[in-house]
DNA sequence: GAGTGGTCTAGACCACGAA
DNA sequence: TCGTGGTCTAGACCACTCC
């Protein structure tokens, strides 16, 4: 099964044949692959190279391995998408802050935990929000879940000056959430700006999002800004990537 | 160094001491970390521990190995932002297709090689561009290079009842891309949707890409609608995470 | 208890890069 | 030539899952 002479190493040699084999429907989603000892004997190769190859698989998010069960053919969950229409006015005043309207978009049931505390603005948020490094800013640190599980982080800072007194400060912003508690205050809202990446996850983030091995996490960094231009909030998203697909819509003129 | 007994395992271990000697500046961007056999006495475990370890790091894309050298903490590209400009009219009347105005927006010289086929739809294509499933297709098949880096991917399909005759059945489609072309036959644009998510590149994507083990890459599917509301091609965008981030503005009503 | 993956060792040899 | 990472072996023991 395994070519010594042909330069390719002998675990890259194992793991493309067995993606072949996923690919070619071998394998379907879900279903287990022979164990690693089984593999050893199948490419007479050590059980570390057979090791080697599964790795490749994992990181590359093709499979996972259930340790005392096996490995197993990853299938995709859902996606859910998520729609511009999530941050309109009128998903606003249906009661809706930003991720329960993604909720309604999505068809999965949200509950969010949120941490709320101040703090200096940091250069990069300042620069932002086009205030000076070290004005005091509220920071409403959520953990959102979907159905019971952890899919999206959200870390939402505005500048104190437009927050203190306001439900802004409080857990439950109130219904519409905080854009709502926003434009309440008179800061009417005009536009946002997402600027989205992708990356691996830090440790902290696949912990808490229960990341399995290759999978990224995207980015967001939305930018609320009222009718005068004027930032109001920056909010650092981090979603699952395997769970979300973010549809934008780009006028052509 | 390391604690036996902890419960934590040793590569873990010795992975989250050397990130956080990253983070705390002790190796900046750039720096060589230790030799794995340094890091063996260091550490005091043996050498595929220290590779486990590393390993970690790899995939997480906070170092960069290469061959003879040694293990480098890595810097992060300068990111190309992509704003949603890049698809005005504007910019198509200034001679610039989408990934030309990418590089007018970006400050890159461009290059990009396009390989140009017919097909017929597959169900997915042929779903999204509202024609039955093998209806011919035109596919524009490009690599896409930043100063002669290839950094995007790039599958267009339009339906060949719109293309035939036109020179975006041509390598080269002239000032202002396919969209102009587009234009010109009559079929004014009126929006695109872009759907963005991000996984892990595939063999194949890695290698043109030439992206280093950690990387995601960002994947965006364009659909060009008319003012009909007409779709008139889908495409199917693949870029390396780590040097792309994508802008977007979104009404607040 | 039997089978699975997870961790770890102490070596060996090869391929690459730089001096 | 020497130091670097890349590959590979033949074991060992542990932790988890399921019967």
């Amino acid at each position: 099964m395994i070519d010594r002479y042909s330069g390719v190493p002998a675990y890259r040699q194992v793991a493309d044949d067995i993606r072949a084999k996923i690919n070619a429907g071998e394998y379907g989603p879900g279903d287990q692959l022979p164990s690693e000892r089984d593999l050893v004997d199948a490419y007479g190769v050590s059980r570390p190279t057979i090791r080697d190859a599964i790795g490749l698989l994992r990181t590359d998010g093709v499979v996972i391995a259930e340790h005392g069960k096996g490995v197993f053919v990853r299938s995709a969950p859902p996606v859910i998408r998520l729609a511009m229409s999530r941050l309109s006015r009128t998903e606003r005043e249906a009661n809706r802050g930003a991720f329960l309207g993604d909720a309604a978009t999505g068809g999965f049931t949200p509950t969010s935990a949120v941490r709320i505390y101040f703090e200096p603005a940091d250069v990069r948020v300042a620069d932002l929000l086009g205030v000076d490094p070290g004005t005091e800013v509220c920071v409403r640190d959520r953990v959102m879940s979907a159905n019971d599980v952890p899919v999206q982080l959200s870390m939402s800072r505005l500048p104190r000056t437009l927050t203190a007194g306001t439900a802004i400060e409080q857990e439950n912003a109130g219904s519409g959430g905080s854009y709502a508690r926003l434009e309440e205050a008179g800061h009417r809202l005009a536009y946002f700006t997402e600027t989205v990446g992708a990356r691996m996850p830090t440790p902290a983030e696949a912990s808490t999002l229960q990341l399995t091995a290759g999978t990224p996490v995207v980015t967001v960094t939305r930018i609320a800004f009222t009718t005068t231009d004027t930032p109001v909030e920056v909010n650092d998203i981090v979603m699952a990537a395997d769970r979300f697909a973010l549809v934008y819509k780009i006028p052509a003129d």
